[in-house]
DNA sequence: CAACAACTTGAACGTCTGTTCCACTAGTCT
DNA sequence: AGACTAGTGGAACAGACGTTCAAGTTGTTG
């Protein structure tokens, strides 16, 4: 190939950049933006921590990388939920359950989006994806139908024991056809 | 006196304690949960740091400490606010305005509550208030309502101009009267 | 007054951190 | 083939960290 070129080095770069980003999302998993290093990424990527100062120099590319990247694919797998309540209420109930420690991954990302202007876009992009999605809702309705989904992901990573879907669904069900 | 007795010594304790805790919201508010150290606390406090691990042994201890008397606060705060949606989207707006560091703050130690069990109680400690304060509401119309109220709060917090009380006062009342 | 307890503080320990430097290998391009 | 460049990784730097220790002070109690 002549133009662009396949180049070997390149793919395994990016392969190994990928590699990082993974092995990022899943310390702040574990242990929270807080067990984030360039060090403990390094770790659990088993790579050796020049490589990932290399591919993210500073720890902020590193986590912003993370954001965006993790943000992009939470919206893809949005994009499959269908707009019942039923539906929107076992997403939650998934997302607090069994999801929970990505969810949570996501909302410490996403607060650290309140001080670092620079991945806000990335932070909100959930956001305007549902808007685009769910089409031509009263707007007052939508954004206090999104703010609730928001609350009810917050509040149940504080709940000792997750919300199931069965008792979301009522909550869910009146925002979405109010009453 | 006699029995318990005054003790000068402990009053000046309990100063420095508050004291101690007051730095560090204060350091939260400014460099979030992450800047929180024993040395940066006490530098933020003007003691020695040996002052902040003598009344906080671990950074657990005083992460736990901030948050419960935080939310105490902000509890306190909240019974003023009246029950209606003029005043609730006010109360909002100022949050995420005038507070909006203090609002910060408060989340960040909100979501450092879903990885600590032991502060979750005070993670609740609004909603458990609210719902007693708005008394005799239908159960589902609460909790939507409640999940609003926080999901406006984060998203305020990420939006690039807070948004003012007007643009809030109608999803408040929406959720509040119903539509 | 003596015994005690609450508190204070400087110094020090070992550990982990972000980041830089440099020597090196191995694909790519002319 | 030779020049170039992306990627690799070991070693080291200074700085910050949590926490402990031991020696002090000061107020309280019998």
């Amino acid at each position: 190939m002549a133009v662009p070129g396949p180049d070997g080095r390149r793919a395994r770069g990016d392969r190994r950049r990928r590699a990082i980003l993974e092995a990022t999302l899943r310390v702040v998993e574990r242990d929270g933006v807080a067990g984030v290093s360039h060090r403990s990424v390094a770790r659990e990527a088993d790579v050796p921590p020049t490589s990932t100062t290399y591919y993210y120099a500073t720890l902020d590319d590193l986590l912003i990388a993370t954001l965006t990247w993790s943000a992009d694919q939470m919206a893809s797998s949005f994009r499959k939920v269908s707009l019942t309540p039923v539906a929107v209420a076992r997403f939650i109930a998934d997302a607090v359950g069994e999801h929970r420690g990505r969810t949570l991954a996501e909302y410490e990302l996403y607060l650290l989006a309140a001080r670092r202007p620079e991945l806000r876009p990335a932070a909100r992009r959930w956001i305007s994806l549902m808007t685009e999605v769910i089409g031509p809702w009263d707007p007052v309705a939508l954004r206090s139908l999104l703010a609730a989904v928001d609350g009810l992901l917050i509040q149940g990573l504080i709940a000792d024991f997750p919300p199931m879907a069965e008792e979301l669904e009522p909550v869910v069900s009146l925002l979405m056809l109010g009453g």
